[in-house]
DNA sequence: CTGGTAATAGGAATCGTTACTAATACCTGA
DNA sequence: TCAGGTATTAGTAACGATTCCTATTACCAG
């Protein structure tokens, strides 16, 4: 999963890639359009959009689903744990592996005072990988 | 974390809960305003996402992040995985306790065809915990 | 009942994200 | 180096999920 149509390293695309795999902390697209706008000052935040998207559909980046409203990116490909502060929204990562009593020692790795935790796996169902292209709505 | 104020188990509410407890694949707040409205059918939908609001922080229900727009609700309360479909966007429940190599038994489990995982918890972070009531923005 | 507080309906307002389009950047081949 | 053709961009409008606001209503204790 990590390849689509060939696609051309603009400077906009490269800055943006660069901003993310230095920035610490999983920033929001609105964050790393900030960030690259020192660089280059006309780029559209539109473009920051588009061009996570793309680099996330050709697996140079991944996009994390936040809880609260807005997504964050990261530039780590590997799959690997993330805390978030319920409190300033923050998302860290963890470097622990599996879970089970996990919670312990992600707390004392992280500091964080863990209160639960998320784990959902990506794929296609059954009902997409089979027969039709869309999936249906709601079957059950 | 599962107590704030009191709260009054309004008609609404209730009827709030008990569709999400019957619901069996994750409803976003508007599949579940549909489903309220054929038994209260002036309902409002602010009302739906306050009470499926109020109803998360006083812990009787989840609120899933979802990585498409829209939240999705839970009212299984316990830690458990989900799978969500790239395509149609479903979240199904997955009963399987580790990872590691999960992904063999997620797949056989779900049937879903699993392309990576994502494993998150929640929790509030030393800087929040410690001193200061409001996270700093960006501290490092 | 009656007063006081919590909750609701309805609709406007927010805000993150996308869509659209004319103008540019980039690439490739002559 | 230059022209032609495609990919990408800036700027801004549009969208959709969620939240906010406020007058009205439901609920509860006394
Ligand atoms: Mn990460
Ligand atoms: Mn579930
Ligand atoms: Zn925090
Ligand atoms: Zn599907």
């Amino acid at each position: 999963m990590s390849n689509y149509e060939p696609l051309q390293m603009t400077r906009s695309r490269r800055a943006i890639l660069r901003e993310l795999s230095s920035a610490e902390h999983h920033p929001t697209a609105d964050e790393v359009y900030q960030r690259v706008r020192r660089t280059i000052p006309r780029i559209s935040l539109a473009t920051v959009y588009r061009n996570l998207d793309i680099l996330t559909r050709h697996g140079m980046i991944r996009t994390l689903a936040d809880a609260d409203g807005q997504r964050r990116y990261d530039a780590t490909l590997e799959d690997h744990c993330h805390v978030r502060c319920e409190v300033c929204g923050r998302v860290d990562d963890v470097h622990v592996v599996p879970l089970e009593a996990v919670e312990r020692s992600i707390t004392d790795a992280s500091g964080y005072s863990i209160s639960g935790y998320s784990l959902s796996f990506a794929g296609v169902c059954p009902r997409c990988a089979g027969g039709g292209r869309r999936g249906a709505e709601d079957a059950s």
